[in-house]
DNA sequence: GTCTATATTATGATAGAC
DNA sequence: GTCTATCATAATATAGAC
């Protein structure tokens, strides 16, 4: 087994544990039984625990990114590339009610941490999609400041939806706020 | 000292640091120094840290009740009592910046414990919330299912503009976007 | 009821053989 | 690079004197 694959494995495991646990409730003895990799070769790949979630952070990163470009190749108007976003809610419908969204799960506990840099690092994911977001809303031909105001908002109520969602474990709930920000996101098309 | 005294004094440590720095995250010798209370003590007082927590969890429900009952005989109008909920986040602004909301912050780490009886008990809170809500939807003359459903929107609107605010640590917007659930509510109105 | 001392266990982290 | 054994620490929880 190459370094590479051990390496891929904890942070795979890392990256869903997380996610399902938390990262402080995720200890290094639950990452080896998810990953099959012994516990102490984490530390020849990774010099902390802190290290192994901001290697997580930055593919989380990488994956949203991938995505996001992906979308403005793939989804000509940016009106169905919002559509496209907010639909991600109801695909990942049975993670996001289980466990709650992962991004905001992150921006939470991390928020709370004594070491602020891992806060931020939580923050550049949601800085990714806001910024993203705010430059569809430019191409609908809203001004720079009122885009910036309504991807937060679109973000705002989208964490919103999910973090009511997984208190009540509905996903009907779910589904239908999410046609609700849909009818929203329609007003500003035409 | 007498014995409620101390036993209030944990609580009120307690509701504070399991909001600030999460409940996992707050040890008892933690608790021992905010409160004063030798950590010895606690098992006095509480059989285990959980029980701690259900205890905290049921202040806050007492809290919450009161609230919103004083406001049904203080507040005549049922659109104004909604105002207040909503202005809430504004007067709490600086706790809510900096710490997120305290419901919030429990219900997303208790849903990721493995005990589902202390996601339960947060749940509760929400529900109170979300209840009273209902109630004065349904005074402002929509049909129960309808005030049910704005009930969770007004809800998961205050979620996520206070998630996404404490993320940013931007009163700004909390403020803004605050204003914007104001204009939405207002529609409820006429 | 209050406090100190301690048991117990789990965790992050390390040492060193292979 | 991989794996086992182990350390050091911090946390929950308990025992028992006062």
């Amino acid at each position: 087994m190459t370094a590479s694959s051990s390496r891929q494995k904890i942070i795979t495991a890392a990256r869903r544990t997380f996610y399902e646990r938390g990262y402080e409730d995720t200890s290094f003895a639950d990452l080896a039984e998810v990953s099959g990799v012994p516990k102490g070769n984490f530390y020849y790949h990774f010099k902390s625990k802190a290290e192994l979630l901001a290697t997580v952070l930055r593919a989380r990163v990488e994956s949203v990114e991938g995505a996001l470009q992906s979308w403005s190749t793939s989804i000509p108007m940016p009106q169905e590339r919002l559509r496209r976003f907010v639909r991600m809610l109801t695909s990942e419908k049975e993670d996001l009610v289980r466990f709650g969204c992962p991004m905001g799960s992150l921006l939470m506990e991390l928020g709370k941490k004594r070491q602020p840099e891992l806060h931020e690092q939580a923050r550049t994911l949601l800085d990714i999609y806001v910024g993203w977001a705010a430059g569809q809303f430019t191409e609908l031909g809203q001004k720079p400041k009122a885009s910036r105001i309504l991807a937060e908002r679109l973000l705002s109520r989208c964490q919103g939806v999910v973090l009511i969602a997984h208190a009540y474990g509905d996903t009907q709930l779910l589904n239908r706020e999410v046609r609700d920000i849909e009818q929203w996101l329609a007003g500003f098309v035409c």
